[in-house]
DNA sequence: ACTAGCAGAGAAAGCGCTTACCGAAGCGGC
DNA sequence: GCCGCTTCGGTAAGCGCTTTCTCTGCTAGT
């Protein structure tokens, strides 16, 4: 019943004393400091160190140092492929530069987005990285901006995965006009009454995908009426109802667009529940290609977005290691991510 | 050019000297510490950090206390969905325990992962979560239990994620007897012919179910023969290449068992392509349930797994918060989740 | 009225690390 | 052969916080 008698980590000091030499040698030997080291000595404390187990602790170093190695990044859902696929990039981007990268998840609250974001940054992190966030018009809006700025008053860097979020850094998918092309795609295709299955309207992406679409079908002369703009939640079920709400209204349409492709799964779905065989009766498209949609069946044609160079390009962009040498000022970043429309089974040409 | 002059995060001291008391009345009035404050003074010394932003530095408070908030969370790959759904149950576990989740992927490489170990020590994580860890037969699974087993001797705690890692702690996952289960229900479906598209033999979970599906084929006087075995990527496209493989041998089956289904869904696509339809001529079944399994056609046969309550379990298993009061003493723990079969149409009964 | 006792604020000593700063060697130049 | 310079260990002062301990100022008991 008694605790495990636990020793404590073994500390610099320790390696210290092993090794016969003072802390800040053995500190200098450690972490590649500036000031040169007697090779024999930094011989000897990395061998203590090895012999004791020790590694360094990295708060002690943080509070010292008065800078941290965090990463901090918020997702609306991880378990969704969207978000684990950025996350994906930004936890390879940030290992390679030493980084460590703390996940919290705002379930699409605003609330809770906003919590979090107090909460994380207690850590201190470097970078804060949002994606999915409910930025746009929730009453919490202002307060989010003004704890982000005072973060980056603070020797913060925030980046914004999707939306423009001026002043911050992003980094820019184009939905809008990814969305177009797609739009204008499948109008070349022959579709002509289409319905939306929009997501949440105060979730800026879907509201991007939604302007952008319409416009691409308004530049081939076809108008989207308000009652086929059926607003749903931004998951499969979402898109489930979506449609059948659709279907209940009695609405003849030739073509689905779901706004990304979990919904999109959705329609599929529910088609398919009502008796229409998608792609055959009905066109289905979504957006994102997550790596299901190639699975399903029909394939459904989507728009492709590089996820994991997002979540990469996202740190990078933060960090001041963007890629692409050039402009990377105070205000550099806004340069869009390009987007690929991907015609697959769901929409063959009528 | 010059870099946006920025104040550093105001100090518990700052807020001491705005609320005009001293630095341990600001400590104690902040964090529910043991001791009384004047609640006239509380009073004052939160609305003064209100004022000024304050966020208590957590690295600081770490290095005081000498123990942090921090869950260290290691998986294979965080855009598989086994693992991010996994990730999200620990995620938010950790959350209603004002835990902190730093995520870091090893893609399934032993030295890799030995070394996220090391480095993710320096934070001094309360607890060390390993999922889909690879160390079975690995030349470092020695080393890596050396170094869990140091991280417990100073303090920490380790879990595991499926696999029994005795002494560690584990969320026993029933791979064997959910194996032997679905291949029980499979053979009462009228199946015969069996072959398996198992994982890589080093990892454990896939070996375990391999065996389990062995077990339960016994049971009905239907043998395996090992060149109906075939290892494959733990991936779709393993999945995928694996049943190009099978065709090619020419075996002739009724049935194909991928290990997991992420290689199911590979499977499905494979015999697609080769012209046979999944559920008619050949059977197919993964174990997992991944959302996905459920939207292609035909909707896969699997066991289920409540990925996210292993995620949780996980931590509270880890924290000492395990929920079914009882036995949770040093040694608690291997006690499996439950697993379900589910047959669906892709194993309709022959 | 006087002392015992306690509540609770503040001073100060760390926590494990980094990094000026100091001072002892070792070196070459004249 | 002496002096100034460089090189490089060590000493100690923090970093922002917690917590023990001290000490003041009450309340209360007789």
């Amino acid at each position: 019943m008694s605790a495990p008698a636990s020793k404590s980590p073994a500390t610099l000091h320790d390696v210290a004393r092993e090794a016969g030499v003072s802390l800040a040698t053995a500190s200098r030997s450690l972490n590649g400091s500036a000031r040169k080291v007697n090779e024999a000595y930094r011989q000897r404390v990395v061998e203590a160190a090895q012999r004791l187990g020790y590694t360094t602790n990295l708060f002690a170093q943080a509070v010292a140092k008065g800078s941290t190695t965090t990463v901090a990044l918020l997702v609306a859902d991880i378990a969704d492929p969207y978000f684990s696929s950025i996350a994906a990039g930004v936890i390879n981007a940030a290992s390679e530069e030493g980084l460590v990268v703390t996940i919290a998840v705002t379930g699409r609250n605003a609330q809770r987005e906003l919590d979090t974001v107090r909460a994380l940054r207690g850590q201190r992190p470097r970078v804060m990285i949002l994606a999915g966030s409910r930025t746009t018009g929730s009453a919490f809006e202002e307060q989010l901006r003004l704890e982000l700025s005072s973060f980056e008053d603070t020797g913060g860097k925030v980046a914004f995965i999707s939306q423009d979020a001026a002043p911050f850094a992003t980094v820019l998918l184009d939905n809008y006009g990814g969305a177009r092309d797609l739009a204008v795609a499948l109008a070349g295709l022959g579709y002509r009454d289409v319905a939306v299955i929009a997501g949440p309207p105060e979730i800026r992406t879907a509201e991007e995908r939604l302007d952008g679409f319409t416009e691409g079908l308004a530049e081939h002369g076809i108008t989207l009426p308000p009652e086929r703009i059926i607003h749903a939640d931004f998951t499969r079920d979402g898109g489930y109802r979506g449609t059948q709400e659709l279907l209940a209204s009695g609405a003849s349409v030739d073509l689905v667009f779901a706004v990304n492709d979990v919904m999109a799964v959705g329609v599929v779905s529910a088609l398919r529940d009502a008796g229409i065989v998608p792609g055959t009766g009905i066109g289905v498209a979504g957006y994102d290609d997550i790596p299901t949609v190639r699975d399903i069946t029909p394939a459904l044609t989507t728009v492709r977005i590089p996820l994991e160079d997002v979540g990469r390009r996202a740190l990078q962009l933060a960090t001041g290691t963007a890629y692409d040498g050039g402009t990377a000022g105070v205000g550099a970043g806004p340069e869009a991510i390009p987007t690929e429309t991907i015609i697959r089974g769901s929409t063959p040409r009528r």
